[in-house]
DNA sequence: CAACAATAGATTGTACACAATTAAACATTA
DNA sequence: TAATGTTTAATTGTGTACAATCTATTGTTG
């Protein structure tokens, strides 16, 4: 009865090879040194590239429409948008039309980096070695919790 | 040619919805969360929780080998390390044979723990709602990625 | 319209993460 | 064995994350 017994089973799963989150956690981290070399070279952190990848697309956003998409609240957002103030990548203003909302928009020092960023996708593509089966399936997957968890 | 024109491409790969990073970092503090109300219980926070599922397993280590399977270096460890410490749920001490090294080690409180987080993996298969065909392969995916990146 | 509720950010405090540096102990070798 | 190099933690400094709280503004309702 060694290997099903409830006891045993339990303490399999409280072992960290058996983990399933714990190499989301790990994987999440490493993903994030891959990118590090690659946006050094920008002076930017992950979490403002994604912030980035936003503005890029849409020019300005409220730091709500930010905290909805990037998932990231005012206690993470508002410190990491004011550093990137202080770089002149974009401006802060309350919305006139509702004071309490902030408007966060792209100026053209941040717009610049569009360009120098252009390679970085399929450089992290390629550090990662996926078919692009194993990418569509991962795609699903991910949704799927995402969407699950949130 | 508008989609397959390099310009257009590379702005397309620069859209957070196309991003495949995204939801790793998404999910991974996700999951950090839906263990947060079950961690809670223990006064655990999730790095601390795998420290112990180490510890629970193997009794003693060193912040080395911890580090090294946790893949966090000791800036992060050192004072996770320290707060555990003040709870006594684990000892830390130089080892008499290599003053080089810390051994850290379960203390009974800490022992008490675990099974108090025995359903916890369960708990979280559970909100995770994926089929074992699908853990399967998001395993394979997961090594693949890690070996690749680590 | 006044009281109350809801919303959007900012703030505070705690806990990671990690690069870079430092310090002590151990290993190696000329 | 003395000098050099390597290894292991600790420390320092910066940047997230996030819970909890606070403030100002807007919306709702009696």
């Amino acid at each position: 009865m060694a290997s099903s017994s409830p006891q045993s089973a339990q303490n399999s799963l409280l072992k960290l090879e058996n983990q399933l989150c714990f190499p989301f956690y790990a994987v999440s981290r490493l993903l994030t040194k891959a990118y590090q070399p690659l946006l050094h070279a920008l002076d930017l952190t992950y979490p403002q590239y994604l912030v980035f990848l936003l503005l890029w697309e849409h020019g300005q956003l409220t730091v709500k429409e930010l905290g909805e998409r990037l998932l990231l609240d005012s206690g993470t957002l508002t410190p990491l948008l004011k550093r990137m103030e202080q770089k002149h990548w974009l401006s802060r203003r309350r919305d006139p039309r509702d004071e309490r909302s902030v408007i966060i928009e792209l100026l053209p020092a941040g717009r610049a980096l569009e360009a120098q960023a252009g390679q970085i996708p399929v450089q992290m593509l390629d550090k990662m070695q996926m078919t692009p089966a194993e990418i569509a399936a991962l795609r699903l997957t991910l949704n799927h919790l995402l969407t699950q968890l949130a």
